[in-house]
DNA sequence: TTCCTCATTAATGTATACATTAATTAATTC
DNA sequence: GAATTAATTAATGTATACATTAATGAGGAA
């Protein structure tokens, strides 16, 4: 044991390669040799290759061996993919939390999630405004009290971190957005499944539309 | 390198495990040492460790330090868990093959499929409709053309293999299921995404059901 | 008998040496 | 100059030694 904070060196690399990676200090497209990787961290090979290994298998990176791992990019296709899951199965969420039939006091976290948004937009603060909209949709997604759509859906909301925080000050103020999670948790609050999928479904679809506009139109191929 | 089929003898646990996990031989609920599954596998820990992490990633096992790999075991929640998640990307890549516009040629495996299973539902042949099933969801998904969706369905699969197989010698021989599967393929050749998605959503949701029934009339908690 | 402390044991995580293998470079042939 | 072969280099996969750590068991005190 080399780290106390972390119990191992391989979860101090997992944990710190993708501090790397969402930096964008690893670049996307990269490759990076293990011994490389290994200086870098300052660690033996041993728990980097544990850590890439379990990287690959979060669809942050791609081990190629004798070439260096490399670092993913995301394609226009990967975003349709990715978000083709992601409205599905946050949709799904918030049926799953309609049906929950949740008293108010445990909507709480979803209410202060989207005040907060309300207030980030009035200040144009974007980058509060980004943590509050991820609070919302994570805190939707734990009320499905489904553990496997939130691993999945975390998994992917990793994989498009960077896109998203590219976007994040090229994109109009967010004001429909809210109105948006308001008739949401409206619809949680009133047990209405069938609405709660549907709002959803309609801002997810919507979000994903202007996300992939926005990289197009600013000639981001791959990111 | 040790192994020539496999490339590496990480890739070979990999493979080894699977198969006794899937085969029963590594018991659900049971604990191994890395150690006992190094001689068993007749190598040493280092491609065993790699081999769990990734096992574990995939869901079939949990890493326990000092307290052995535990081969998971299935409750009835972690089986609703896993079916809600599957029925819906399932129906997603239903109406997602509708929305694809296939031409009957491009439908031939998915056809095919039926066909095995109404031969294997005469000839009361329980393991050969077991494989022209999964032949069937397997081909749908891939009609998909979402390597995502066939990523998430491909292993919750696996995680629920034991289960369809412990169930496949106690259920009823499957009548009404290739009606479905018939009715879906219509849906696809007509390019009716909304029927698609909902006929394969019932189809789904009634195999669950049964399923869930089965192991529970049966006194199965965690298989 | 129960509880606590200490010693022992063994499982784990890691670093490293080494065999294997793939890639690159150099030398030779046409 | 291009193609082929041979030699060299370095990256990888693996086994193993070792330090660390957690778990267990033994002994002593209350």
């Amino acid at each position: 044991m080399q780290d106390e904070q972390f119990k191992s060196n391989t979860r101090r690399a997992v944990h710190d390669l993708r501090e790397l990676i969402f930096s964008g200090e690893l670049a996307a497209g990269t490759d990076h040799l293990e011994s490389e990787l290994a200086e870098r961290l300052n660690m033996s090979r041993t728990p980097v290759r544990e850590a890439t290994l379990m990287l690959e298998a979060q669809g942050l990176l791609e081990v190629r061996p004798r070439k260096g791992v490399r670092i993913l990019a995301l394609s226009a296709d990967d975003m349709d993919e990715i978000y083709e899951v992601l409205t599905e199965l946050e949709s799904l969420a918030a049926a799953l939390a309609a049906d929950a039939q949740y008293c108010k006091k445990d909507l709480n976290i979803l209410a202060q999630s989207i005040d907060d948004m309300e207030v980030a937009v009035t200040n144009e603060d974007r980058v509060a405004w980004a943590k509050a909209d991820a609070d919302f949709h994570h805190e939707l997604v734990r009320l499905s009290k489904n553990s496997r759509i939130m691993a999945i859906v975390s998994n992917f909301n990793d994989q498009v971190r960077r896109a998203r925080m590219t976007t994040l000050h090229i994109r109009p103020l967010p004001q429909k957005s809210n109105e948006e999670h308001r008739a949401l948790y409206d619809a949680i609050v009133s047990g209405d499944s069938k609405a709660a999928r549907e709002i959803h479904w309609n801002h997810r679809t919507s979000a994903r539309k202007m996300l992939t506009e926005l990289l197009d139109s600013h000639g981001l191929k791959r990111v």
